[in-house]
DNA sequence: GAGATTACCGTACTCCGTAAGGTTGTCAAG
DNA sequence: CTTGACAACCTTACGGAGTACGGTAATCTC
């Protein structure tokens, strides 16, 4: 059942999962489904859960920063299959095994590198917010193969042209290669990593705690390597 | 119309946004709308474009890192005050003024601030992503404020508590401080920012530079004073 | 003042999730 | 063999969603 809900989610869109559509597919009428799942919304959630199953752990003794991006690229894999299970994930909230076990594998996996308990839970949200944010972006664009040309093409033509220069040329750097969307995510996660572990090895101040600072205190000191000794 | 509309999102959530709804609000009947808006699509456009319409902008000779902090920021305090909006802008991929007004302007920020093309684009995603990312994670536990401890509290207690020790302390953080979604947002913003600005100075390797490069390197932007050396 | 346009309304249709209750088949205990 | 519990499944029905279609009354334009 959960399977076929999968199914139909994925060739169709979340927008085409319906109660009575998914029990036509299983032979059966609408009300049969309500002996095994109490409501839609359970039934979103094992879906949920079979998406984040898909998820591959690293081995427990990889090096934290591999082990992060590993598990990073795997959920967002995960979630690139299934481009409607990010959307569903913001919709429902309860605690799905398949969901603590990531939060406290990334948790862990954070602790055990060495920062500190409030470095992180800022490093999960920064990993989370990105694969996430990432993925939403990326399912407007993924199951239009081949109309999207016919999408940009229209798109350049409702533009005025003279006023979005920068615009447009984003637009035809997305149509150049074949695709991409994946050395796009990878970039934005290393520089995220790449921020943390600079974090890590120089902690010269965790940032979060001044309350306002402005918007500009742009100019920050590089700081020279120091002997990795971490916040709190 | 538009403003009955975000102000009947704003109190009661997306779902309770209602065409029948709206009108009564209006003191009109629900087939009436139908004269100003094409569907409730439409509707959605001109909501999200008075959200996007509350983005701030700075002058143009900001520095471009803290520009686009300042950008980020009022982006996402805008979509903060309308938790809904993030959500919408998912479902509607037309080229509303403001988005592209938001687009090009970051993009020619990044653009003026020497970063390649490639880069540019990079950059733009990376930061879109966690704007994006971070404001839908964020919309989850707002607007429960008080039910958040009971709900904290059940979720704690459907736990198998000795099994997800650092999710548990994940969460006791969470309800420690009075709240300050602001300051994991702004970390994970300096994360890129930082990471960017390091790119910038230093092109060591852009670690996946596009190979091709083909058509995209054909439209370049008219050259604008460029600061100095960038990447490729 | 005639025609066009604007603003609005009423009815009706389809589709949705699901509450409530009924029918059938299976199977163990008496 | 009967009985009753239980599970699997169906039928009917309700209320609400978006909106297609066809009006009507007021207002504007020439």
């Amino acid at each position: 059942m959960l399977a076929a809900a999968l199914g139909i989610a994925d060739a169709g869109g979340l927008e085409s999962l319906s109660m009575r559509k998914l029990a036509k597919e299983l032979g059966v009428e609408a009300m049969s489904l309500y002996h095994y799942v109490s409501g839609k919304d359970e039934l979103f959630d094992g879906m949920v859960g079979l998406v984040l199953a898909e998820i591959e752990y690293p081995p427990a003794d990889e090096h934290w920063k591999a082990a992060l991006r590993r598990i990073a690229l795997s959920y967002r894999k995960a979630l690139a299959r299934h481009s409607w299970a990010a959307r569903v994930m913001f919709t429902r909230t309860d605690a799905l095994p398949g969901r603590t076990r990531y939060m406290e594998t990334v948790l862990r996996t954070l602790s055990d590198a060495g920062f500190s308990p409030e470095l992180t839970d800022l490093a999960y949200h920064a990993l989370e917010s990105h694969v996430m944010g990432f993925t939403l972006w990326a399912a407007n664009f993924q199951g239009m193969t081949g109309k999207l040309e016919d999408l940009a093409a229209a798109f350049l033509r409702s533009l005025p042209a003279n006023e979005y220069p920068h615009l447009i040329q984003h637009i035809h750097h997305h149509l150049a290669p074949p695709k991409q969307p994946r050395s796009a995510f990878e970039f934005g996660l290393d520089l995220i990593l790449d921020g943390l572990e600079r974090l890590r090895e120089d902690p010269s101040q965790p940032r979060d705690a001044a309350p306002s600072a402005g918007a500009a205190r742009s100019a920050r000191v590089p700081a020279r390597p120091r002997p990795r000794r971490l916040a709190s």
